[in-house]
DNA sequence: AAAATCAAATGACATTTGTCATCTGCCGCG
DNA sequence: CGCGGCAGATGACAAATGTCATTTGATTTT
């Protein structure tokens, strides 16, 4: 069972390195340090499991585990954080992400990075108690879901409020071309087709 | 002073005609009996007040009103009815009708005509009582402000569901073409300047 | 210092969109 | 019968939009 170990510290995945090689039947392919090399890491070598810390400086966990599920639907990722945080777990339950647990749960670990490698989606203990509640509170499908950076949100706000490319432009300091390119992305993010489709994703989704 | 009536019934335009006969500054210049006779007879007379009925089959007397102070803001309506149905009111207050009265009304009815003619509104008296709390509480523009066609409503939704010119033709089997001389005239009619526009509008005051 | 990275800009391009003038049947009305 | 008015269609056009490949400049990373 292959695993790749992401995290901001370099003490972290160390120890977790060690821990977890105690098992026989892990092994540990791989280890990095920043969202970015998350995603690198398992385009090169596909591991079984992915186990990624969600706060880090630069690219953060959730988001490339966005990313790499964008790809991968089938990707086994299990997150690791510090702190139970209500969005994060929610977000990280939308993407689509295996599991999410507390280091604190780590004791626990190996038994849920086994449990993940067969299938199943491992949450920890307060987690648990938080998510029904956390669900019913939360029914619609968000923008939050894609990967919006601030300045995308800019441009998709001034395009729901009717705003042609040139006056999006004029209120960020921009030029014509950049909002241009800005927008084609995000609507092949969101799987839209044109401006009045993004505008009334926003009006009713966002 | 002259003056156009216009009712569904062709007794009552008789015995208005007759009323309004006594007072001799009047002058019936011409009587009809359906909301577009109004407009043709408004454009070809330009009399100094229109007096119209609401309920009429064919074109309503509102409508017509609308479509006769899109072009001539300055027209001198007053709207007569048998009902005081608050939508009613409110609508022609929003078009800019020069007063609603009430048939019961009917021995005010010369010296409101003659205040209108000096440049006055007049509603009747159950009207007026209304008034404040109708204007209360709606407070928001309307989709109903505008005249806008069962087919052009057909397309205003389909761009709000974020249809392309050539989708809304095939649903409603047209042709591309066709559904952008519609779009054209809607935008002209809201004043918006696309479809996005459009969209918004559509969502957030439809 | 060299390489990689990223935000922003550019230029070229095919489509879509919005506008306008004009044409075609069709229906009602005098 | 003929005429005017409609709903639709057409064709031509400028402008806005969306897509892509490429470039620039600044900042980071190594």
């Amino acid at each position: 069972m292959n695993l790749v170990l992401i995290d901001d510290d370099l003490l972290v995945t160390t120890a977790l390195k060690t821990i977890l090689g105690t098992d026989p039947e892990l092994h540990v392919s791989a280890t990095g340090s920043s969202g970015k090399e998350a995603v690198c890491l398992y385009e090169r070598l596909r591991p079984d499991i992915l186990l990624m810390d969600i706060r880090m400086k630069e690219t953060d966990g959730l988001t490339a585990a966005q990313t790499i599920l964008a790809e991968h639907p089938e990707a086994k990722i299990l997150l690791l954080t510090t702190f139970s945080d209500d969005e994060y777990i929610v977000r990280a339950l939308k993407i689509g992400a295996r599991g999410y647990l507390l280091k604190q749960d780590y004791d626990r670990l190996i038994p849920a990075i086994k449990a993940v490698y067969n299938g199943q989606t491992v949450f920890g203990t307060e987690v648990t108690e938080k998510l029904p509640r956390l669900l019913r509170s939360t029914p619609e499908p968000d923008l939050c879901e894609y990967h919006i950076s601030e300045k995308e949100l800019e441009i998709i706000k001034g395009v729901a409020e009717g705003l042609s490319n040139r006056e999006i432009a004029e209120s960020l300091y921009l030029s014509e071309g950049t909002v241009r390119n800005y927008l084609s992305s995000i609507l092949a993010k969101l799987e839209l087709r044109d401006r009045t489709q993004l505008a009334i994703f926003y009006l009713t989704h966002g």
